[in-house]
RNA sequence: GGGGGAUUAGCUCAGUUGGCUAGAGCGUUUGACUGGCAGUCAAAAGGUCAUCGGUUCGAUUCCGAUAUUCUCCA
């Protein structure tokens, strides 16, 4: 009660957004709710999302029975994104006042705890006493029934409603609104919405809040989802009841700030207002005056905060997949301010300044990489509207086509290519089109953008069964870092299809294998039983499960069998994963502490590090980064490992933990002398077993990224011996035993004078042909003929020689030669003179090529043939002559 | 994962029934004009037309592969 006390005297002034936060975080906290942190955005690990799009996703495997929470009660506030898949609000941001990409969500969570009575008790309390929102406006629906999965009416969340709204603001939801899956398959159950009434009084006695509920009115609203976990839908359809049941809830926290601010919009509450003054400034336009500008201003005030957020998470705007998202959200937002604020050039990198003043208490890695973000997007925009003069340039043509054709319509696949092989967005093409009184296409752009997608949709085809239990085992338990085989046992299995073929998902109740995560990839090997050996080619982490990939399953699933993991290359790996952790230490050493990993793949062969930091590295920096690691390598510090300690102690020890990681409560630490990471990895258990480290190259990847790729151990013995090899034969062709660089400087000086001299001579020889010829020119026709037969190296020279004698000889006919390559090849040159009376040297070469059973042809004053018959060239020659007399 | 495009001088780009012995602008160098800065004019240098293979009398152009890169869909 003294909780509920302290916050209605916050109350009684406006709650700031950050208050609204706190409150919520301290009021389940208060009902022993352990308060978690939120998950990175940005989502690694799960095949089948791209991004936190819930609160909940973090406890999936959990609803999946995958994990046993650590606390039964949970409360966060999560950094969601909505962009794609099943919810995808992109194209909604902006118009109205209340859709998001990003958005925070705030969730209480019970697992297996309390259910349906204490989530609708506490959930009324928050809204009406801490809140203290109006108990008048606010409305429940409950899930109806529904026949086809013989499902009743939830009458028990009804009931406890009913303690705290009348009858009739409790609303019957469908299926659709009120029936909460995570899937197709998997645990699911009933849910509960709130929702409120933000309208004014006036409009309230016109129509009854209840007749707009879930009927998409901008101030009729859900703000809060309870989402009752009791069934398990199996791949049959069927709903099996849970042992466990489960709440899972969400709310909109922009949503909740617009109810307790009294505003009639998400961007009117102290969250947004900052961000939308500061592009008002910027831009010089005013917010609320025009709906183009004001729309305009929320799509780039919502974006920018997913793009930053993004970016801090540590995805970048990229060509592929997750970025290409991040990358697209940056793009819409350039193209709104690039139209509707007449913003011509970068400007969105300035808005960050404010929304750290927001935001940067709650989320601080966006604080922390400030100067990253901001160069990133800075970037981004510039060659973003690169892009767009590409494509008006483009589109310009295009019109003026248009207007020589005297039509008005584009053609839906000429603006369908600007925008598939040049990004340049369909609606400006079409604004761009109506400014100058042409129309676009439309159908025909929808047309073909079908095609595409149908192409792709065919194409992905990924399909897996569902997962066939076999042998009942709670934890699965990785070995791994102590030992390379195993005893086991498949407790689980299923066949997947990928790229037409099939293959195996195979989980074990203990393995020795490494999944692939943190950068270092899956470990490969074989497990048998009775004689029979089967390969794991890769594997995978799923649900936080160790999936084993194998190409078929043993006869006898229940046998136990061997697992064995190849060693030699996880040895290998090892060595790359422990000289990337030397690497990141030394780099913080040698160029600064802002070096922050920002990806990492580690494999047999190599090891590829990328982070963050502006120039390109010195080749001094190159060298002393390698001669430092090498120094570590040498000192053979030995490994000492910390399993299961919790992070702040990690944190204690100087583990440099990565932002936007998600970390369970304990970790495991992996320290080499002065180097601590959090990591999960496979290491070598002294650094001496590095052998060497060998950085191959150093680029930059992204505005403010730079990459390093290195080797170690037996990769350098092979990189060296290619050296030496190619050192060799580079020795053996110029027979010097030493000083190559000399020689081949001496050479390549030669070989330029000789080049020259050999043209000097080849022009001498031309001018001597020349003279020759000219000398024997012969009178037919008025015409001065030149009929030859030469030795010539090439037909170049033949070229040559012709196009001189062109400008040297009035009315002339010329006809070379010349036995190529045990070939025959004639050409023939005709004086502008001869051309301009209607000659022509295209129909004459093909006459006479008959001679050498050959074809050609050329412009009417210079043509060329070849053929296979030298000895026809007299006859070629004699018909010629004919053929002018 | 699947589709489309691009790669031509130091930079930005032109270059269509395959043939004009590859062009423009900017930049560079030189010269002239001017008292200097700057500029104007003139000239020159600079290209394995991404790489490899194929078709052809002939390929920057057409075809195939590779590399790099952009872009769209999933």
């Amino acid at each position: 009660m003294n909780f509920i006390k302290k916050f209605n005297l916050i109350n009684l002034i406006i709650m700031t957004s950050k208050e609204i936060r706190q409150a919520f975080l301290d009021y389940f906290e208060s009902k022993q709710h352990k308060i978690v942190s939120s998950a990175p955005m940005v989502v690694k690990g799960d095949p089948t999302l791209m991004f936190t799009n819930a609160g909940m996703n973090q406890f999936k495997d959990i609803f999946l029975e995958l994990r046993q929470p650590d606390a039964k009660r949970v409360a966060d506030s999560q950094k969601c994104l909505r962009v794609s898949g099943k919810h995808n609000d992109l194209e909604e941001v902006g118009k109205d006042t209340y859709h998001h990409t990003m958005f925070e969500m705030l969730g209480n969570w019970s697992f297996g705890d309390y259910f349906k009575a204490e989530a609708i008790e506490w959930g009324w309390e928050f809204l009406t006493e801490i809140m203290k929102l109006d108990k008048n406006r606010l409305y429940a629906t409950v899930f109806e029934g529904d026949i086809a999965d013989n499902l009743e009416k939830d009458t028990e969340a009804e009931n406890f409603w009913k303690k705290y709204l009348p009858e009739d603001r409790i609303l019957n939801g469908s299926k659709k609104d009120n029936f909460w899956e995570m899937g197709e398959t998997g645990p699911c159950g009933p849910c509960s919405e709130i929702h409120i009434d933000l309208r004014t009084q006036e409009e309230r006695l016109k129509i009854s809040g209840r007749e707009l509920v879930n009927k998409d009115h901008p101030l009729v609203i859900e703000i809060w989802n309870l989402v009752f976990i009791q069934f398990n839908r199996k791949q049959s359809g069927e709903l099996e009841q849970l042992p466990k049941k489960h709440v899972d809830t969400g709310m909109g926290f922009e949503r909740l700030c617009m109810a307790v601010q009294g505003k009639f919009s998400n961007y009117d509450t102290d969250v947004f207002q900052p961000i939308i003054c500061k592009i008002a400034e910027l831009s010089g336009f005013k917010y609320g005056v025009s709906d183009e500008v004001d729309i305009a201003m929320r799509v780039i005030a919502d974006h920018f905060r997913t793009i930053a957020f993004s970016i801090a998470d540590g995805q970048l705007p990229a060509n592929e997949k997750a970025g290409y998202v991040i990358r697209r959200i940056l793009r819409r937002a350039v193209r709104y301010a690039f139209t509707f604020l007449e913003q011509k050039t970068s400007f969105l990198h300035k808005l960050l300044p404010v929304l750290i003043e927001v935001m940067g208490e709650q989320y601080p890695e966006i604080t922390l990489q400030q100067q990253l973000i901001t160069k990133v997007i800075e970037e981004e925009e510039l060659s973003f509207l690169n892009t767009l003069d590409t494509g008006i340039h483009l589109l310009n043509n295009a019109i003026e086509i248009l207007i020589a054709e005297k039509e008005n319509v584009l053609d839906g696949k000429l603006a369908f290519t600007l925008y598939d092989s040049f990004g340049f967005p369909p609606d400006l093409t079409e604004l761009i089109l109506s400014e100058k009184g042409f129309m676009l296409d439309k159908k025909g752009f929808d047309e073909h953008m079908n095609v595409q997608k149908d192409r792709s949709r065919n194409t992905i085809k990924q399909e897996t069964d569902e997962w066939i239990n076999v042998y009942d085992d709670d934890i699965e338990e990785f070995v791994g870092y102590d030992r390379t085989e195993a005893r086991v046992r498949i407790s689980r299995y299923r066949k997947a299809k990928v790229r037409g073929k099939d293959e195996y998902h195979i989980v074990f109740n203990l393995t020795p294998f490494y999944a692939e995560s943190g950068g270092q990839v899956g470990d490969t090997g074989y497990f048998e039983a009775d004689g029979e050996k089967i390969e794991i080619f890769d594997t995978q982490k799923e649900h936080n499960q160790i999936v084993h990939v194998t190409k078929k399953i043993p006869g006898n699933i229940n046998l136990e069998f061997r697992a064995v993991v190849n060693s030699k290359k996880q040895k290998l790996t090892a060595a790359n994963h422990s000289a990337t952790h030397l690497l990141h230490f030394v780099l913080r050493k040698v160029i600064g502490e802002h070096v922050e990993q920002k990806g990492s793949l580690v494999d047999s062969e190599k090891l590829r590090f990328d982070f963050a930091h502006y120039q390109k590295l010195t080749v001094q920096q190159i060298k002393e980064v390698e001669n430092l690691v090498n120094g570590l390598i040498r000192l053979n510090i030995p490994l000492s490992e910390f399993r299961n300690i919790p992070i702040n102690e990690a944190k204690d020890m100087g583990a440099m933990a990565l932002f936007g990681e998600k970390y369970g409560d304990t970790v495991r630490v992996i320290r080499f002398g002065e180097s601590v990471e959090l990591c999960g990895g496979i290491h070598v258990n002294a650094t001496g077993e590095i052998g060497m480290f060998k950085i191959i190259s150093e680029s930059a990847i992204a505005a403010g990224i730079r990459r390093i790729e290195a080797i170690t151990a037996f990769e350098i013995e092979n990189y060296i011996n290619d050296l030496e090899n190619t050192i060799d034969s580079i020795k053996n062709v110029l027979k010097v035993p030493d000083k190559i660089a000399q020689k081949v400087e001496k050479l390549v000086e030669e070989n330029k004078t000789l080049k020259k001299q050999v043209e000097l001579m080849q022009k001498e020889k031309i001018k001597f042909i020349k003279q020759d010829l000219k000398a024997n020119i012969q009178e037919v026709n008025g015409m001065n003929v030149i009929i030859a037969k030469l030795d010539a190296p090439n037909a170049d020279f033949l070229k040559q020689i012709s196009f001189d004698l062109k400008g040297e000889v009035s009315n002339l006919f010329l006809t070379f030669a010349a036995e190529l390559n045990g070939k025959a090849f004639l050409s023939v040159m005709l004086g502008n003179e001869l051309v301009e009376k209607g000659m022509n040297a295209n129909t004459i070469i093909r006459e006479i090529a008959k001679e050498i059973q050959g074809g050609g042809g050329g412009q009417p004053f210079y043509a060329t043939a070849g053929g296979k018959n030298p000895k026809g060239i007299e006859a070629a020659l004699k018909k010629c002559l004919e053929i002018i007399s």
